[in-house]
DNA sequence: AGCACGCCGACT
DNA sequence: GTCGGCGTGCTC
């Protein structure tokens, strides 16, 4: 008769962990929490993580079975790990086993247990470094190999010849074989080499860093709101160099269209520091390796995007999270978490210090400010040579407009493309038009998967629907009147670039959008011709505000503004105002005074006269008082509740019940502000239905949706009714 | 989520 | 007689 249980989370989607008895010939000292374990589950065999280790269980002995394998002789995640993801299942309200498995890399949550690789490193030999620079002339990639190991100075690892875009194998392996180039192993004990720091802070940084130094020991939150071109970057490797000086580890954290090698390099060459890297762009390998290294305190730096806030710590030093507003740390499907919250939660437990850096603060992270659970720190000035750029705005109305375009910001293009000089053009939809109508009956093409209607793709030649991804054929004819008389409505991408290219003939234009830069490394190569320079006009959607630095680009134009301003959507504005900043900000860096054109009906909009006279800072107060004079909480938490059954009573049923639940919780909580957008949509003899339901409260999201979801559930059972809940994963805490 | 069980209609 | 449709229930 065993005397324990063990508590292991198991991929599946249910909301619980299972019992298992220990294997036959062990017992309780083999056992720890944050091993992973073999178990039989149904039919099949999976991995699980014990995450609690019981002297009872509710189960009868029968319903028992043992673990099949225990898999790690040691702890793969720390007690306070474990904690961490707990909160998180329970907190976003999702399958404890799928949490654990997100949280780890693929090849360990599927069973493997890899070692780290120690890298094989290159460097000249004494025969390597006497050659002379004739003796390699015969063969140039041999002597690029050369160059690039001799201006190194110390041994590189084989990513170090990733950069070179031909195969440097064969002319490495015979420099090897002539004895010119010598290999060692890595030797994982030896890395800090100190570096002199070499910039000076101006006082608002050396403020910064001061502020957040005294607070090493503890738990703090830092929102670090800094203009762009303030440095905050060098706040952070100022900060950085301190933690790992005193043998900690800092974890950083960047959006995904941030993290490129560039930077990653440019970390590297500043920080006397062994860091790893993780983000989409590597592999399973690649990921385990960075994984691993951090964990086990090989690495001191990490850099890495959403899902790398769940890599374990050795030494806990500092968490630094950039571009705190942007929406890629937001997962927002399956296990919807916010990577922001989940690293000030991971800080907090760590009793560490978390840095957040942007210059347009969300309206919550400015609201915790407000309330003093953050500290504010201002970075106000740019840096020497930054320039301000000089937003202004075009009344569109009764203009004529050549495709959306006005002739302002037409005769504005010509002259940049005179001088020599780029533009950005921003337009917040891909695809030809929006919509596709019929002149004779008023037709539209809709989706018949979504209420959304489809999207003219010229170039795919395709109506798409951007909401569920369907695919139609363009017709040719009517498909309700079968009139030939088709025609697009409203601007997309595409259309823009079509435009342009018929206005500048001669003029290089590329566009960036998700369409265009599904291809591997297709943002790069646009990157890159952007860089040789010359009079080029770039389109694109919000993508091309994050992150790349286009130093000759002189004026941005954004064509259209006006969605932003009267979007249902709460959230819409301050995604408006931060794009507007964040252009605005890559317009003119060095000393070129850049320009932003604003298209608008509305020239007299509040909203857009504070952002351009008073900057986003005032935007996001007078957004925060606004929602405190109306009696609502600083932002509001959404959920949308989406109801699918076989029959319209029992979606009628079901939604009756539903907000009797609602009601019987909470009335002071909730509104629910469904139905969205359409009513009632029948499809293949099933009902949908759509509810959105908003929080009131303080604190509401969690507690409520705590209560709410079991009643669902109960809901369920008793009917055919299935239905799903897309939370939006950020809360005050 | 899978995967079984099980209960009714259309077939060689 | 049976093959297979998917409604329902379970996974330690």
């Amino acid at each position: 008769m065993p005397k324990f249980y063990l508590n292991i989370a198991v991929d599946t989607p249910l909301y619980r962990t299972f019992d298992y008895l220990p294997t036959q010939q062990s017992n309780r000292a083999d056992y720890q929490l944050g091993q992973r374990a073999l178990v039989s589950f149904g039919k099949t065999q999976k991995v699980g993580v014990i995450i609690g280790i019981s002297s009872s269980t509710t189960l009868k002995q029968k319903q028992l079975k043992p673990i099949t394998q225990l898999l790690d002789s040691s702890t793969l995640l720390s007690a306070l790990d474990i904690k961490l993801f707990e909160w998180a299942a329970d907190y976003y309200h999702h399958p404890i086993g799928e949490v654990f498995s997100q949280a780890l890399p693929k090849q360990i949550r599927t069973g493997h247990s890899p070692s780290i690789k120690l890298r094989q490193l290159y460097c000249l030999s004494n025969s390597g470094l006497a050659l002379e620079e004739k003796q390699l002339k015969r063969s140039p990639r041999q002597s690029s190999l050369w160059h690039l190991l001799n201006d190194a100075g110390m041994p590189l690892d084989l990513d170090s010849f990733s950069s070179l875009d031909w195969d440097w194998r064969a002319p490495l392996k015979s420099m090897i074989e002539k004895g010119w180039v010598s290999m060692s192993q890595e030797d994982i004990a030896c890395n800090t080499t100190t570096k002199e720091p070499d910039f000076k802070p101006n006082s608002a940084q050396q403020a910064a860093i001061n502020c957040v130094s005294k607070a090493l020991q503890d738990f703090q939150v830092f929102l670090l709101d800094g203009v762009t071109g303030s440095g905050k970057t060098e706040v952070y490797l100022q900060l950085i160099q301190r933690v790992i000086d005193s043998g900690k580890q800092v974890l950083i954290l960047l959006p995904e269209i941030t993290l490129t090698p560039q930077l990653a390099e440019r970390f590297k060459q500043r920080l006397a520091a062994q860091m790893v890297t993780s983000h989409s762009a590597l592999n399973d390998t690649q990921r385990t390796q960075a994984w691993l290294r951090f964990k086990k305190g090989f690495a001191n730096i990490l850099l890495g995007t959403r899902s790398a806030v769940f890599t374990p710590m050795l030494e806990p030093g500092m968490i630094i999270l950039d571009e705190e507003h942007d929406t890629s740390f937001k997962q927002q499907e399956g296990f919807r978490y916010s990577a922001r919250d989940i690293a000030i939660m991971r800080a907090r437990d760590y009793n560490i210090p978390i840095v957040l850096g942007t210059a347009t603060p969300s309206l919550e992270s400015l609201y915790n400010a407000q309330q003093s659970r953050f500290t504010h720190l201002r970075l106000p000035e740019r840096t020497a040579g930054a320039s301000h750029p000089d937003i202004r705005l075009i009344d569109c109305r009764n203009q004529v407009l050549n495709n959306h375009l006005s002739k302002s910001l037409i005769k504005a293009i010509t002259k940049t493309l005179e001088r020599n000089e780029q533009v950005i053009l921003f337009v917040n939809r891909r695809g030809f038009a929006p919509v596709l109508m019929c002149h004779s009956c008023g037709w539209v093409g809709q989706c018949r998967r979504c209420d959304a209607r489809l999207v003219i793709h010229k170039q795919a030649n395709l109506l798409r629907c951007h909401h569920c991804g369907l695919e139609h054929a363009i017709p040719n004819t009517c498909p309700s009147c079968q009139q030939a008389e088709l025609f697009p409505l409203g601007l997309g991408t595409e259309r823009i670039e079509e435009t342009l290219s018929s206005l500048f003939p001669s003029i290089p234009i590329s566009r960036i959008d998700r369409d265009s830069t599904r291809k591997k490394d297709a943002m790069q190569s646009v990157i890159d011709k952007v860089h040789q320079g010359g009079a080029q006009i770039l389109v694109g959607t919000q993508m091309l505000a994050k992150g790349h630095h286009f130093p000759n680009v002189t004026l941005v134009g954004i064509v259209d503004i006006d969605a932003g301003l009267f979007s249902c959507d709460f959230r819409a504005s301050e995604r408006m105002s931060q794009l507007i900043t964040q252009v605005a900000g890559r317009a003119g860096r060095e000393e070129k005074l850049g320009r932003v054109l604003i298209q608008t009906h509305h020239p007299e909009h509040p909203l857009l006269n504070t952002l351009i006279e008073h900057g986003y800072a005032r935007f996001a107060k007078d957004a925060l008082l606004e929602r405190q004079q109306a009696q609502l909480p600083p932002y509001n938490c959404q959920a949308l509740l989406r109801v699918n059954a076989i029959n319209e009573q029992a979606v009628l049923s079901f939604l009756n019940d539903c907000t009797q639940a609602i009601a019987n919780i909470n009335t002071q909580s909730i509104n629910i502000l469904g139905p969205v957008p359409a009513p009632m949509l029948k499809r293949a003899g099933r009902f949908r239905y759509q509810l959105l339901i908003e929080s009131t409260q303080r604190k509401p999201r969690h507690q409520f949706l705590k209560q709410l979801l079991p009643e669902l559930e109960k809901l369920k059972s008793s009917r055919q009714v299935r239905w799903s809940i897309d939370i939006d994963p950020v809360d005050l805490f």
